[in-house]
RNA sequence: GGGCGGUUGGCUCAGUGGUUAGAGCGCAUGCUUCACACGCAUGAGGUCACAGGUUCAAAUCCUGUACCGCCCA
């Protein structure tokens, strides 16, 4: 092989961009079903197509890639499937804005216009998402991407929609539900965002019909009074047991509503008494219905007081409250008025504050469902990591309410259901039927509402494989392997997704789930752009390369913690990571000359002993690796690579094959350099194939440079693990790092500079002589000191200084004084070095001469303690002769 | 109100009962050593939040407290 040079620097953006075009062009991408080959998938949580790549994505489907680009290697079809959400109300928002700004509203526009509106914004930018997780280098197969509109999908919603509705688990209703004044929307219980704020209590005075003082209640909101139908006590509270029954008078509108008792109310909430107004509160609804007391509703739509409420009417909701206090003031009927700390929800879309509100709407049943998913969670047939979150899940499946799926927006999977015009009669259907199934007729009207985005990303897992057709894929990759997302949308999504799988599939829709953690700015805050915490990856990208900031969120992708706190200096470490990787190929590059790529890999026995040291270790790191990829320990895998190529390789195995090749070459023993050589790159490319999930890009990049077999790394095979396993060459080498350090500690401690040649000599027999003889060149050349091997040489012992080896507790290293020297700094040492072995050796004596240990401690560990006392023992001896000569010099 | 997670060197984090608690960054000192100053070498720095308990032995297990964060009602 001829002498190849790379630049001095790495820079990913030559390379990124380019390396992923290829990649794109040759198809390696590509995911099929394969029967020689074991199916693995994993479903990208798909993006609303309103998104932009933040850093939570870029965790998500670091991680996602990873184990795709792992399970490639390791032979597996690896199938990781793209898509884009179409984000009912999130993308009706955004082009109802961008309407607003040109003056029209939606109305003036229509349903038919409108949509087409929305279709063009979505061809326009709704794939600007994907083109951001293309820098960042994964590897899904984009040609299987799915848009949650397009055509086969949007049949499959409407399958799903019409079994529920045909086996009655879809169902109509008039209830109390969360309603956006702004959307004109009901959202779900999962859509509302809770929040602590300062409000305030009004305690209002309700008469008694027959002049008596009545009753007082406690309010937060004054405007519904107009509304209330009752005053409620709880049938124990003594306070009011004589009012039950009696008549109040509503203030404001004087009607006369009756004093009921209901254990539902809270003696300790204010006075006791609670006024009923079951059109505008949950709890109120419920006693109300218990009670057969009216319904009365004072909001319209939009949360404005309606025409029949005189004064406010057409009254904004919280101008209303604040005019209606006022009123109540001015007649006397305000006790007193405190402050009071209570949640409000908010739409989570655009956060107005939302109103509980009577509405007919379209309802999933949810007692089968959710119980069957619950099963699937509890008999482990669907996994979490960390475990902890399937608690959550499980919680919630548990006390899991009915889901309104209905939404009154345009933008979406319309509602497959018809209304019989002239007898009233509703069919469910996927397409749009002739006449009704009733009365026979033909005027029929379809439902102007929209199914919850979540319905339609419910059977996300199936639907993209092509159900409801029987497909290929789908027999092949249905039940996927994995789902990666955020804790965020357990519920939401993951439960959902667990339920529908289990009713139309059969089966769960993957076996494990991962819960990644959620990225928060470097204070702990979450990221978002209003709160100026968000950090644009794409930025990050630029200035440090995709593969910086994907190893930098890998190496905290840790299941203990359920945060990774980001910070850009974080990717700079790791860009200068790769930096060291490139010049480490770099190097490797320059010294493989003449190196036949086809030879078969060297004999042992023209191994030298660091060769033979760093196959050993990166045979344990293979094992440590894929053991860790395998479990979701994405953290450990990152360091234990970074670890090994930066501490391990580049710090010792260059330094040290250096040494050798040096040797080598000056001996034209062509065996040995081969051998060296062949370490040298095929140590580096078994580290790159390893670190390549993580890494994909500059990995690629070195691996093509470096003598290999195949067109890509993405597409060879991960490393097997059972070869060059040798504890003798790891000990020995730990024996040898050993000294050069107590030389190189030395030569620092006495400030001999580094141009100065110093002769050592060790003593003591720890270190087996030939070990020492093999390693001379390296410890000569690396610590430029030349170290006499005569056993515990005599010569100059008065005028020399030394350190017992960490290590080694009876070998010391001493180097000759030569001149004057600065021996402060090591005598200093050398009493620190004694005073800490002596409280440890005390520490260990007590211990050992504590009984309960000797007889209750297993025999291995005190056995150990022994051990240790006996070499502190010796080390203290080197230490005080250590001392002794330091003092007498 | 209920639940969950966290609290380890200046910073970000490893470390789930058994020697002397580790890493990176930062800091100090010295190096234009022919892969790399985005680097190399050497070094300083920690009563593991607090209080009890279990145990021969606790950063690690249990209970409680404080603070930070998240979820649910």
């Amino acid at each position: 092989m001829a002498t190849k040079t790379l630049p001095t620097t790495y820079d990913p953006r030559q390379i990124e961009p380019a390396r992923y075009q290829i990649w794109m062009q040759r198809g390696y991408f590509r995911a099929l079903p394969d029967p020689n080959k074991r199916p693995w998938a994993v479903m990208m949580p798909l993006p609303n197509v309103t998104g932009e790549l933040h850093i939570g994505h870029a965790l998500n489907n670091t991680l996602q890639d990873l184990l795709t680009r792992f399970r490639r290697m390791q032979g597996y079809a690896a199938l990781y499937q793209p898509g884009i959400d179409h984000a009912g109300i999130a993308t009706q928002n955004v082009v109802e804005r961008e309407l607003a700004r040109e003056g029209i509203s939606l109305h003036d526009l229509g349903r038919e216009r409108f949509v087409e509106r929305v279709w063009s914004w979505v061809e326009k930018y709704g794939n600007i998402i994907y083109s951001q997780l293309k820098r960042l280098g994964i590897s899904c197969d984009w040609d299987r991407k799915v848009f949650t509109l397009d055509r086969h999908y949007h049949d499959a919603v409407l399958e799903a929609f019409v079994r529920l509705y045909n086996k009655g688990l879809i169902y109509r209703g008039k209830y109390m539900v969360n309603w956006c004044p702004r959307d004109q929307s009901v959202i779900s219980d999962l859509e509302v965002e809770h929040e602590e704020v300062d409000s305030q209590l009004w305690y209002v005075r309700y008469r008694g019909v027959d002049g008596s003082p009545g009753v007082v209640t406690a309010t937060q909101r004054p405007e519904t009074i107009l509304a209330d139908v009752a005053v409620a006590v709880h049938p124990e509270d003594e306070r009011y047991r004589n009012l039950i029954g009696t008549q109040v008078i509503v203030p404001i509108v004087n009607r006369h509503v009756p004093v009921i008792s209901d254990a539902r109310v809270d003696p300790k909430f204010g006075t006791g008494a609670l006024k009923i107004t079951p059109g505008h509160d949950p709890l109120d609804n419920e006693i109300g219905r218990d009670h057969q007391l009216p319904v009365l509703v004072i909001l319209d739509p939009q949360a404005r007081m309606t025409s029949d409420t005189g004064p406010y009417a057409g009254m904004d909701r919280f101008k209303a409250r604040e005019a209606i206090a006022r009123d109540l003031q001015a007649a006397g009927l305000v006790e007193r008025m405190e402050p009071y700390r209570t949640s409000v929800g908010r739409c989570d879309r655009c956060h107005t504050v939302i109103e509980p509100y009577i509405s007919d709407q379209w309802f999933c049943e949810m007692k089968a469902l959710p119980s069957r998913a619950a099963a699937a969670i509890r008999s482990g047939r669907v996994r979490f990591y960390h475990e902890r979150w399937a608690k959550v899940a499980l919680d919630w499946l548990d006390h899991i309410r009915p889901w309104p799926i209905s939404r009154q927006l345009w933008w979406g999977h319309r509602i497959p259901v018809w209304q019989c015009d002239a007898c009233g009669e509703r069919m469910a259907s996927k397409t749009s039927p002739a006449r009704c199934a009733k009365c026979g007729r033909g005027a029929l009207t379809q439902d102007p509402d929209v199914l919850d985005t979540w319905f339609s990303s419910a059977i996300w897992p199936m639907a993209t494989l092509g159900w409801p057709k029987e497909t290929e894929d789908l027999r092949y990759w249905y039940p996927g392997s994995i789902l990666m997302t955020d804790r965020g949308i357990i519920f939401l999504w993951v439960c959902r997704m667990i339920m529908f799988g289990l009713e139309f599939m059969g089966d769960v829709p993957f076996r494990d789930v991962y819960i990644n953690q959620t990225v928060m700015d470097i204070k702990g805050r979450r990221m978002s752009k209003s709160l100026g915490t968000g950090v644009d990856p794409l930025e990050v990208i630029d200035k440090y390369g995709a593969d910086a900031l994907r190893f930098g969120l890998v190496m905290r992708a840790s299941q203990t913690q359920q945060d990774v706190r980001f910070e850009q200096r974080m990717v700079e470490e790791i860009r200068n990571f790769t930096t060291k990787i490139w010049n480490a190929a770099r190097f490797v590059l320059m010294n493989l000359e003449g190196l036949d790529t086809h030879a078969p890999a060297p004999e042992r026995e023209s191994l030298g002993p660091a060769d033979r040291w760093i196959r050993s270790r990166l045979a344990r790191l293979v094992d440590e690796v894929t053991a860790n990829l395998e479990a979701y320990e994405f953290d450990k895998a990152a360091r234990a690579v970074y670890e090994f190529l930066w501490g391990e390789y580049c710090d010792w195995y260059l330094e040290l094959a250096k040494v050798d090749l040096q040797a080598a070459r000056s001996a034209q023993r062509g065996a040995r350099i081969a051998a060296i050589q062949h370490t040298l790159s095929y140590v580096l490319a078994d580290a790159m194939k390893l670190l390549h999930p993580i890494m994909p890009f500059i990995t690629e990049e070195v691996w093509q440079q470096l003598p290999h077999d195949g067109e890509t790394i993405m597409r060879s095979p991960w490393p097997p693990a059972e070869a060059w396993r040798d504890s003798d060459a790891e000990a020995e080498m730990e024996a040898v790092m050993s000294v050069i350090r107590a030389i190189r500690s030395l030569r620092a401690e006495l400030s001999i500079p580094g141009d100065r040649d110093i002769s050592a000599f060790i003593r003591g027999k720890q270190i087996d002589n030939e070990v020492l003889l093999r390693a001379s060149p390296y410890i000569n050349q690396m610590t430029k000191a030349s170290l006499d091997l005569r056993p515990d040489s005599a010569a100059g012992q008065a005028r020399s200084i030394g350190r017992v080896l960490e290590e080694f507790p009876s070998t010391e290293i001493r180097v000759h004084i030569q001149g004057v020297l600065d021996v402060q700094k090591t005598r200093d040492r050398i009493q620190r070095d004694l005073a800490d072995a002596e409280r440890e050796l005390e520490r260990l004596r007590q211990r050992l001469q504590d009984r309960e240990f000797i007889d209750r401690a297993p025999a291995e560990v005190v056995e150990r303690q022994r051990g240790r006392l006996e070499e502190l023992r010796t080390r203290q001896t080197r230490l005080r002769e250590l001392l002794a000569t330091v003092q007498s010099l």
